[in-house]
DNA sequence: ATAAACAGTACTCTTTTGGTACTGTTTAAG
DNA sequence: CTTAAACAGTACCAAAAGAGTACTGTTTAT
């Protein structure tokens, strides 16, 4: 059970997916809890995160509470994931295995898998908290498209390919 | 900790890269796991299950061994992960937290992180083993690009997203 | 002064992973 | 027809990561 988002990721977007729906309202952690039907101290942990990294903005004191830390618009999926899971983004470690990879072929592996990262990123890196809120941003025809369903594609792969190079 | 993929995943690729380079040889998981480093038992577990998904051929008894299923071009990254992470794919499981999400949003967030795994899906299905191998494939100028170092895009979010297509 | 909110730390419980052990089953070779 | 080298399958264990909670500050409007 990989390639996941954190479930805290996942409150994370739900969470200020929600304040954007209301960019000049105050959110309190208990009132947001209570709206989302998640746990206090978890979005409270949530937001307090997100602060961190200022994709939140926190005031205190009596009637105090979050609002986003800029406008929905200006923060992206990738930036929500790269608070909530404190790693350096990247689908393998590659390294953590040691001495066991640096044998005979050079790791050219490596630069496959950053290839796909990068892929990978900007998708995360394209779609915006606006999107989310927003009827359907699709952004132009081009990823639609029934990706809904892939599990067989059995003798189609790396597609045509031979027309690139 | 998250957005990785499985260690098992990651041995999948080493090991299967490793086969592609002698696409005749018969290889015992016992070679294989002294070559690459590995846990004897471990590549073991591994070939077994990418045997169950036919990316790998075995022939028992004495002499026995390994070999790929079918030819590298036809075997995608996206195979090998869905091979070694018996899940269905997709960043989020969206439902899982029963009735913590269909209040007021009714979860337009699901309809763009079902559009976010299908560009991620994609990225994986158009790698292919043959291509972890050779030089370098890049397949045609689309998903190229200089992708490799993107962190700070602050403010320029959900951009024109590719004219393309 | 007080109460409602954020801030921070530390801890626990559960699940998932990664790895190993053990017991078959198959088959070439002597 | 016995043996040894290989795959096949199951079950198990230990370590790590996730998720959630509790508790103790700190700030500030009333």
């Amino acid at each position: 059970m990989m390639l996941r988002i954190s479930k805290l990721t996942d409150y994370g977007t739900l969470v200020l997916t929600h304040m954007a729906n209301f960019p000049d309202r105050l959110f309190s952690a208990t009132d947001l809890a209570a709206t989302l039907g998640l746990g206090a101290p978890t979005v409270s942990k949530v937001l307090k995160t997100l602060g961190r990294h200022d994709l939140v903005r926190s005031v205190r004191g009596l009637h105090g509470g979050y609002a986003l830390g800029r406008p929905a618009v200006q923060i992206s999926v990738a930036q929500i994931v790269d608070a909530l899971e404190e790693q350096p983004f990247g689908l393998t470690e590659c390294s953590a295995s040691a001495g066991s990879c640096d044998f005979e072929h050079d790791c050219r592996i490596r630069a496959n898998w950053q290839r796909i990262n990068g892929v990978v990123r900007r998708a995360l890196e394209d779609v915006s908290l606006a999107d989310m809120v927003s009827p359907q941003p699709m952004v132009a025809g081009s990823d639609a498209r029934p990706i809904t369903g892939p599990q067989s594609i059995k003798g189609r792969v790396a597609p045509d390919q031979e027309s690139a190079r």
